[in-house]
DNA sequence: GAATTTTTGTGAAAAGATTATAAAATTGAG
DNA sequence: CTCAATTTTATAATCTTTTCACAAAAATTC
């Protein structure tokens, strides 16, 4: 069977609140305590979990530590996984220096960019490398995962390097579709700060009934 | 009628296509071509309009810079938005220079923090305040909406500064659902950068078919 | 130890969203 | 001026996701 992708997006959310309870020394938590740590309803978390397994106990509710086992597992997030970040500019910068990346297991390895103010050195103890050494390094340093925070302008460059590498995911932070013209599969998602802001207004103006 | 959620996010990605191509002195787009150019299907293209109207011209298309206003004024983004910025660290600074929100209209007017280093000085000519004077500055400056890029430590003080305040939108950047005690209804919208890498390896691992 | 409470798991119903199809309108060729 | 080719619009059908409702199970209380 299909897992809705909705239910994947909530999967991710609980297993933020897992590790925070965990860090609490909470042990454990019910579909109900949940829902209110997730902006969600209980029937939603129940309905979620039950894709992939029975995990609670009637009466009691989940177990914290191994429901967050599961579920880490499930999203194979157990792994480290090597991340580049291209674009070491202002927003590229920034989130080489975001904890939560690499708390969760996503190291940041290496950045590229054009400017050779930056290139060869370090920003947060990352190395910054040319854009055109990406393929080399990434193989190299088994790096599947681009974080993408570029201007609009260099934004085809950047498909072109990407697709000739072996990048498997992206992060994409250009207000752009990329275009990546390929026979494999990559993953993009995108993060559309400007979306957001639009979406805003409009709730803001349209009384959205919850 | 309610119109699905889904299709709001959506416009908000027309708006940004129509705007580039009008850049691009582009006049006509088919729902064909739209679709090319936001990661979507003609059929959704045409669907997500006929909510508001008919804006097309059988066998020719859209006119681009007429749909853009139409779609600006039910997104209500052909307004000025203020902004503030909570949390002058390197993710608020970041975003402080982003140029893309004052672009489209969101005007970033003050920033928050706690530091006294950083207090009453300038970061991208943008005054940054002491977070006790929020309600203060956002009602003198006219802010409705406002970004939170706290660590999560601070959360709780942010929260109950923003309930205090008459705020009406947020993004929030910390990866931590906001608990709002308000009868007042506030907007949330959130940006959790370390699930979007979560499902983007969940999704590299489970060939998601398409 | 029986009754009560709590809470899970799931099938069925409802709601929401997408896709497919038919009808209508416009353009351009001949 | 008519016909064929496009392309939109409206609507119907399908598919997906969420919500609802309830049975079953475990824990707690009296």
């Amino acid at each position: 069977m299909q897992i809705p992708f909705a239910t994947i997006e909530r999967l991710a959310i609980y297993v933020r609140c897992l590790r925070h309870l965990k860090e609490q020394g909470i042990k454990k938590i019910s579909s109900f305590e949940m829902a209110q740590h997730t902006r969600t309803t209980p029937e939603q978390v129940r309905k979620d979990l039950s894709y992939f397994g029975k995990f609670g106990k009637t009466g009691e509710g989940y177990d914290v530590e191994n429901l967050l086992k599961k579920l880490e597992k499930i999203l194979r997030t157990k792994r480290k996984w090597n991340v580049a970040i291209i674009g070491a500019g202002s927003l590229g910068t920034a989130l080489s220096k975001y904890r939560g990346f690499k708390e969760v297991g996503y190291d940041v390895k290496a950045m590229f960019d054009i400017d050779p103010e930056k290139i060869n050195k370090k920003i947060n103890g990352i190395p910054v490398y040319h854009i055109e050494k990406f393929s080399e390094i990434t193989e190299k340093e088994d790096i599947e995962i681009a974080i993408v925070a570029v201007p609009v302008e260099a934004v085809s460059d950047v498909e072109e390097v990407i697709v000739k590498s072996k990048i498997k995911g992206i992060l994409n932070f250009v207000p752009v579709t990329l275009n990546l013209k390929t026979r494999r599969r990559i993953v993009v998602l995108d993060v559309d700060l400007t979306q957001k802001l639009y979406i805003i207004s409009y709730l803001i103006k349209n009384k959205w009934e919850e």
